[in-house]
DNA sequence: GCCAAAAGTGAAAATTCGTTCACCATCTTA
DNA sequence: TAAGATGGTGAACGAATTTTCACTTTTGGC
């Protein structure tokens, strides 16, 4: 949809998001030429021609920080996807507070993500580093009788399973599909259980390579039917 | 805390953040004044002088548009809260996609309220209006059954009983507790059913005092144990 | 009615910031 | 290899923005 950005413009374009971000405004033309190196301030104004021309950005003439970013995350969920195996990178939001969860498509080259969730950082506990968080749909009614129902959101931990303690909720990656369930470590293996009749508990090896803990359950949401 | 705000410096904050919210950058001297009828650049910068000194916002000497809003919400969930009756305001928030749930204390004279809680909107139908929504926890495990727990955060969209489509899930304040049940509308009564045998439905009259729909219940989320 | 704080006017001075111009270096590609 | 796109330097200019000064008006007590 966009044009492409060089390798310079995007460092700048990322800049800009980053200045935002934590500064709450736009950066002036010497201040992104000083965080990347450029001295003269048309260095810098060229490459903000750049990307506007191709989108990115937008500008008011004579305007002191008149840049507005255009290509931010678009405001979005993740409703049309279907329950199971999608997760979301968590990433710090605008201002202080807001946090928001960016889909990671590293594969791809680096279509801006657009997929992500606002989450209030007071839902997770503090020492919680947001970095090393992602995003999931729980992908069945493993956890019903915890109250976690198949498409929910939740907030995960990236973890090593030996730094989950037992009894931690985890999302695990069955096969093809993504879970949460109760973990807990005995015997050498890994215990999986559910929260529901239905479902079946899981013990599996700890090398089982059909079985993937993600990470810790932090916390979850729902829009209501 | 913080020094108390005449009405006037009360309205250039307000300005302020919502400029700040609205445009994701802070409004230069001259951009105040137009926007409150002060012609005088002085005369704002007083006001901008008054508000720092009061610690409300920060100012960079020169800077164009060198204003931050330091008495600005902060990240404040409302865990220490017990569950039960607890209304917050659901605010607009950073940018054109954080939400904040700010709590709405009318009766104080203006204690800038803290407490508040991100909402992704996302997670709401899209021709929700922010302004009538407010952030309630629920005050017991009636709705266990579908998935809703005591103590989960519910955004609530304030509706009028004869709005409320029959089996939507409302906030209902019963007595003193707020909780969240399925509304049913029959034979002129207002029926409240709970999706756990451990809690009774309710049938009351229209007009009665002891029961208020709060409004619609949209969406919940919760952190996990 | 008087005083002090609060709020405002108008204009000039001082800075900051964006834009433009001339010119240079590197890299890709027709 | 010539041409065009990309990325830069440095300086100069003007527009935008903040700061300061002197003075006036309004407002709420005491």
């Amino acid at each position: 949809m966009q044009a492409r950005l060089t390798e310079r413009q995007n460092q700048v374009y990322e800049f800009l998001r980053s200045y935002v971000r934590a500064q709450g405004k736009p950066p002036t033309i010497k201040e992104v030429g000083s965080h990347l190196g450029i001295r003269s301030t048309n260095g810098v104004h060229k490459m903000l021609v750049a990307l506007e021309t191709k989108g990115y950005i937008r500008r008011t003439p004579h305007e002191a920080r008149g840049i507005t970013i255009v290509a931010d995350d678009t405001p979005y969920g993740f409703d049309d996807e279907p329950p199971g195996v999608l997760l979301l990178k968590l990433k710090e939001g605008v201002g202080r507070r807001a946090r928001v969860l960016t889909s990671e498509n590293a594969a791809h080259p680096l279509p801006r993500s657009r997929r992500h969730l606002l989450v209030d950082p007071a839902l997770l506990p503090d020492d919680v580093d947001l970095d090393d968080c992602l995003g999931v749909v729980a992908g069945d009614d493993g956890m019903n009788g915890a109250g976690i129902r198949k498409g929910d959101r939740v907030i995960v931990e990236e973890r090593h399973w030996r730094d989950v303690p037992n009894g931690a909720p985890v999302a695990v990656l069955f096969y093809d599909r993504l879970v949460i369930r109760q973990f807990e470590l005995a015997n050498n293996r890994l215990h999986f259980r559910a929260a529901d009749r239905t479902y079946a508990d899981e013990a599996v090896r700890t090398d089982d390579p059909e079985f993937f803990v993600v990470g810790r359950a932090l916390a979850m949401m729902r829009t209501l039917g």
